[in-house]
DNA sequence: TGGCAATGGTAATTCGCATTATCAGCACTA
DNA sequence: TAGTGCTGATAATGCGAATTACCATTGCCA
């Protein structure tokens, strides 16, 4: 055997060791026995037999250069990808995304070269470099539209995790039902007998917020309050001034926060106010309380972008748009509300 | 512009439509000014419109077989890179990477590809796609030395996160000094007073496992009790029937469960036994208790891991094998031996 | 013995890009 | 007028593996 350890081996290096062509060697490689390539058992097992005794790999990039797939799927986040918080939001979309990708055989590449500007990642940039990936999986709060727009307009294959609005054309995405999920709730309060509720979060910029308040007001009217402020002592303030019994809050982090408010302030939850969870803390929130309210299909929604980007990238894609059902939880932090108040 | 969204771009695709040469529209792109390639700027500009235009990206798989460098580092992970278990014992280390790869500029390729046989991931298997990205980080407690050994003997550039015995050769790797770390600790006991101590854990199998084992016995001397078994209740048996005063846990979640079982049986945590951790939680194991002991400088060896990478991979590289100190956590579990027992 | 299929293989081409060698045209010089 | 040097580009080649097209030989039958 030839001690040429500084050059990779080649199908030639076996070819010649074996002494046939290099076709023939790919053709074993292939196992192909069609009509096209008939190699008899001698000479089959003799280039085997090279190949078992130098321990050849076929090169995977020269490979894939014949093929048009890559079998690499991009995974483009806003943020980073392992942010030092615990508890991360994005965890969960993450694992399915990566559960998906294993049972298919791709490979995922981060686009943690994306230069950050202004704290924030960008898909297109100088060196761009989605093209590497066959296609690419969206994650973020938000996303800006002209980059949805733009990944759409060079029909380059992506999928979002989050439903995002049209951005000059449909956008492909896995999202989670929020407005049916939030209006399940409300529908849950006002049967309880709740008449006095309010909305609580931002309610605007990413397509979670809106959804959220929408499936708010499709329940409880379009004049029931809508207080988008984040501090929680002045939420507790006007919540009370309003009489309010039962507040849906968009964040879990906010509930968290404004239930520690409450309790340091006298105020029972939920015997003297409802507090419902309209999903799962985005940001770091250490807290074991059973909110009522819902979860997030984080795992199964990654899942399933996977699952929609492989299907498009191998054409038989039908709906480009799917809506998850979001986990509905009891929890403890809702009950009728008490007749004093 | 034709519409043939179906196929990628090429740069012929960029030559014809800039009317010059495929060579030109390389010459461009690779900025060269040499000699050899004198472009005008007006012919540049040209290109480089075109290219902006249509959104032009190298093939990097291409580029690969014929550049050197990819900008693509490859992460291989023996078990899921996110898995459903929080308080994940990883995570720290891919931050880490994530990080530096962010800073110099490279994206991460996660090898979720290899086929899971037997419970583990595989380096090797019949499609092996290591060699698209430029090199690669190792994670895993244990790596296979027969997978090690052929890493080197193919000159595969890579990394392990985590030291490791030689395999067929040296295996470059930046890792953590258990060794000192641990005899620092025993030392620290021993000054405290204690004299009958013990090392619970494996201390066997995995390199970082021998390592603490080792670090042990360098204080505590050859004879000094080892109690491989895992079982809690077993295990305070032993300490008992030995009058331990000091046990030193390899693993932190083995470390949480004596705690308990101590709690739970009258054993009094640190006044009639210290427990000192030798380290993180490889498992989930829910705590606040703030072990003496020492923490895996994670983040860093993520962080170096990949600067190592990188300096192999451009040839800088001196030193291939990197040891970062614990950091000693004073902790509440340790305290001199009361003199009764 | 001509015709023709079956057998066992190989040469040539392709993928997208980078590099090398080469070439055509022009200006200036000896 | 040939010689020299410079400019601005291109044709040709190669990376490693897969594929297509093709060739050479043999055997068999009419």
């Amino acid at each position: 055997m030839p001690d040429k350890a500084t050059t990779r081996l080649t199908q030639r290096d076996i070819a010649r060791l074996a002494k046939v062509s290099q076709t023939t060697v790919s053709l074993v490689l292939n196992n192909r026995s069609d009509a096209t390539a008939r190699i008899p058992a001698e000479t089959r097992d003799r280039v085997l037999k090279v190949i078992r005794e130098t321990g050849y790999q076929a090169d995977p990039l020269a490979r894939r250069m014949l093929k048009q797939r890559n079998q690499i799927l991009g995974v483009f986040t806003y943020e980073s990808v392992f942010p030092s918080a615990s508890g991360d939001f994005y965890h969960p979309f993450l694992a399915g995304i990566e559960d998906c990708a294993e049972q298919l055989g791709l490979d995922l590449l981060l686009f943690t070269s994306a230069p950050v500007t202004s704290g924030r990642r960008q898909i297109f940039h100088e060196n761009n470099r989605l093209r590497i990936a066959d296609g690419c999986l969206l994650l973020g709060r938000q996303i800006p539209a002209d980059e949805l727009a733009r990944l759409i307009a060079e029909e380059y294959p992506f999928v979002s995790v989050g439903r995002r609005d049209d951005a000059g054309g449909p956008v492909p995405y896995v999202g989670a039902d929020y407005v049916e999920a939030t209006r399940v709730v409300v529908e849950k309060a006002l049967a309880l007998g709740h008449r006095r509720i309010a909305f609580a979060g931002p309610g605007a910029g990413a397509e979670s917020s809106a959804d959220r308040l929408l499936g708010f007001r499709a329940a409880a009217g379009a004049r029931a309050p809508w207080l988008p402020g984040a501090d929680p002592d002045a939420l507790l303030d006007t919540l009370l001034e309003q009489k309010v019994t039962a507040v849906f809050v968009e964040e879990r982090a906010d509930a968290v926060a404004l239930l520690a408010t409450a309790t340091a302030r006298g105020v029972q939850v939920p015997a003297d106010l409802s507090v419902i969870a309209l999903g799962d803390s985005t940001r770091p929130a250490e807290s074991d309380i059973d909110f009522t309210g819902f979860h997030v299909p984080r795992r199964a929604m990654g899942l399933q972008a996977v699952e929609l980007l492989e299907a498009i990238l191998s054409g038989t894609a039908t709906e480009r748009q799917l809506l998850l059902p979001c986990e509905l939880t009891d929890g403890t932090t809702l009950t009728p509300p008490s007749k004093g108040v």
